[in-house]
Order: C-alpha cells, then structure tokens, then sequence
DNA sequence: GAATATGCTGAATATTCCTTGAACATGTAC
DNA sequence: GTACATGTTCAAGGAATATTCAGCATATTC
C-alpha cells in the first residue's frame, strides 16, 4: 500500500499544459500529497500567498514569466518553500546551474511518475528532516538507498542502470502488491513514452539477474501470469 | 450471499451500448453499488455534478468525447473521485498510457462481471481505505488474497491460473451457496463467451486438485448433482 | 438397467513470458 | 573528434503455462 497518513505535505503545482498539470495533480495527490495547481506564474504567485505550500513544483517556462522570475518574486516576498523545477532535456546547462543551490533540485521533461515524487520527497527530507523518515527502502533483505542510489540484497551492493533502479523502487514501494505491466509502464516509464509494454519483461529480466542471482536465497520477484508482477517481503509456503 | 450491508458506494456507469450499460448497472447494483448512469460524456458531467459518486466506470470510447476528455473535465471542474476505464482490447498498449496513475485502473472489453466488480472495490480500497475492509476473502481455512493475487489453504500457498483465480474467488463471495454452472459461466467468464458450460465442470475439476487435494483437510468444494457447486464454510456431517 | 449428469484426461490451440541479439543513443576517456 | 563502454529499446524464437474441447469413465437417479 501506498503510505496514506494524512496529507504529507502541501504542494504548488504550476505548468500552463493542462495534461501535464492534471497528471501531476493527481498522481501527487494519490500520492498522499494535497495538491494546489495553477497554470501560470500570476497564479502561482496568488496561491502561494494564499495557501503557503511546503514545496512548489514549477516549470521553468510560463506563458506569463519564466519559473525564474517567479522564484525571485515568491523569494522576495518572503516565500522560502523549496522549488523543483521542470525544465525541457535540451535546455542548455548554464540555465539549469544554480537551480540547485538552496535545497532546489530539477526535473527533465518528459519525466517518469515516480521520478518526480521521489525527488518531492528527497528534496522536503533535506529543507524539513522528520524523525521517521529516512531515505532507505527495505524489503526482506533488500535495502534501496534512494540519498546514495545504492541498493544491497543481503547487505551485499547490487549495480543498477538507472531504469532498473526506479523500476526496482517502484516495486520496493509496493510490496506484496501485484503490479500489472502497465502499472510500471506508467509509474516508471517516462510520461511520454509509447512503446511497448514488453519492455517491463526485458526489464523484470535484468533485474532478476542483479538481485535474485544468489539460489541460496529466495526469489523475491515473482510472475503472477496474466496478473503482473509482486515483490514478495519473505518466503511463505 | 453477496455482501449487502447498505449501498457500499455510489457509482457513475458511462457506456453508449444500452447493453453494456444495463448489464453493469444491474450487476453493480446487485453487488451492492448504488449506481447512476449515463449514455455519454455530457450526461456523464451532468451527473457527476448532480450526484457526486465515489468512483466512476467509465468507457474511453464515447460518441461525443472520450473518456479521458470526460475526465480531464472533471478533474478540472475540482471531482477527483477515481476512475474505472473501459477499454477494448485492442486500443490497449496505445492509449492506455496514464490511465493508472492516480488510483485509477482499467478493464478491457469484453470484461468478466467479477472482475469488474473485484476492480472497484480494489480502487475503492486503494483511495478510501476503510478499516474493516480488507482485501483478503476468508471461508474456513482458505484466504484469498486480492492485492497479491494469492491464495493459500492452511497457509500453504496454491498457485492458481487466472481463471482458477476468478472462479475460486466468485466461489468465496458465496460461500454455502450452489451456484449454477449458468450462473458461473455469466460471472467468471466473458460476457461474450459463448462457449459451452461444461468448461466450468473442467476449472472446478482443476480447482480440486489444487484446494482439496491433501485428504487430511475436508473437502470444501461439493457438488449438487443437478444444480450446481457449492463452496462449503464448515464440515457438516 | 437405462438415462443422465458429472468427473477426468489428453491433446490442440492460444497466450504469456523469458531470453537473446542487434540497433541505436548517450556518455566517457583518450 | 574518435573510440569505447554502457544503457535503452525492439523484435524474434523458444519455453512455459493457460484455455478449450472432445471423448470416455464414473456416479446418481429413477
């Protein structure tokens, strides 16, 4: 299950592309977040007043102002919640540098579901450290350090390409759960992404090669044909 | 009996087909659901703003818009209740991209009742969890459980196909209720298949060999000669 | 015992999954 | 810049599993 305590934190989601601003909304939403959106830099900066988030999520390009100009002006106003930007891939280096200065982090479009909220959470770990939330994953003997990137099965470190780790992240987040291909295709594959949901078998493969290798210990990835896929937390007979 | 302890949740059933429609409208309402319907997407926001339901079934395909347009609208106009979409089997892969992220989910087309039913309550549960409601069925020492798409008797796993999975799962929701092989067929099965009912005497006879094979544990699934098949809570004598 | 319903089996077909290799893209080192 | 390593994607073949049906065995009813 998803963690569902009351609302985690309170979010501004600004992009003027009412697709990307729904998905984000509600996914953020779904994801325990309470979530304002606002399709603007006007906007944005009214419902910061209004309803003083704990964090923004804010592309960099507005039809009115940059997400720049809006940082300053929420900044100036004496606004300090962190920001994650949402910046496109071919943006040039020098406008991204310096984004992350102040605790801010940023996000390439087209981003994957579970990428964004992952980096919500790293990002309001580092601004409003809470006791009993820590960056590590555990799963039976597996151990995803999101802070490190660093994943250990039986206390032994397992590398992972960048896809295997956020798919293996996904599944670490759900255990016990199955997880239908398109689930992943959707949380772990970036939004715009159109292929072909086989990918997620390749996938599964390589995984199970890094992290289910040793026969001494169990399997913790199972097929559940027809169904999807589970992580499973012990072996029960 | 199917559990009937006041209308569970109100649903809004969406479909052109006036068959289709029927058919998941009375299958729901029998199940419990307290269920509003309509033929089209502006009917569809005319009665979600009238009535407010706690899920929606929504087919993608609609004569005026579709059903992502449905609910990018709703989204938009503040109703953030999850959504069941319908889908053929074949748009599948294209355009079902996102359709998971929020807690919703889909079925294809032609679907089975039960599962249908099963998916609603999955997304309920995933979006308003309630105390009392567990995704795990229990008849004297069989559990069934939904999310990981286990079963167990005793507490020993079974591995069952999906359709053992859906036939053993409609059988738990009746427990010390004969259930027909028409009725079965109509539940478990497609609603387009028009095959004949003695593959039910086959999944029946699969199911004992995987359920009722350790001869120490009563036998939980009888027949009635003539009328059907029973799921048994207890050992009667 | 005859008629009928049900159970079981095996085989054909269909579906789903796993693995591999190749093409392409991206990043890194020299 | 070029060469090399790594990561991602797709397509294809084979393996494993699921589904369906038909044929025959067995049980039940009258």
């Amino acid at each position: 299950m998803v963690k569902k305590t009351g609302p985690e934190a309170k979010l501004l989601v600004v992009d003027d592309e009412p697709n990307i601003r729904e998905l984000l909304s509600t996914s953020l939403r779904f994801a325990g977040f309470e979530v304002i959106a606002a399709a603007n830099g006007r906007e944005a900066l009214a419902a910061a007043e209004e309803h003083n988030p704990d964090l923004a999520v804010l592309d960099v390009m507005l039809p009115d102002m940059d997400g720049f100009t809006v940082t300053r002006r929420l900044r100036a106003a004496g606004r300090h919640f962190p920001v994650l930007f949402l910046t496109a891939r071919d943006d040039t280096e020098d406008k991204v540098t310096g984004l992350t200065v102040g605790g801010d982090d940023y996000v390439t479009k087209p981003f994957s579901l579970d990428e964004v909220v992952a980096r919500i959470r790293a990002v309001l770990r580092r601004t409003q450290p809470m006791e009993d939330d820590d960056a590590v994953l555990r799963v039976a003997d597996l151990e995803l350090d999101d802070d490190a990137h660093e994943v250990r099965r039986a206390g032994k470190t397992v590398e992972l390409s960048p896809t295997e780790f956020k798919l293996l992240r996904y599944l670490m987040l759900n255990p016990n759960r199955v997880l239908s291909k398109a689930q992943i295709l959707d949380h772990v594959w970036e939004y715009d992404f159109n292929g072909d949901a086989s990918i997620v078998e390749s996938y599964i493969s390589y995984l199970r090669r890094k992290v289910d290798v040793d026969s001494s210990l169990p399997a913790l990835i199972q097929t559940k044909r027809g169904v999807g896929y589970v992580l499973r937390t012990a072996d029960k007979r």
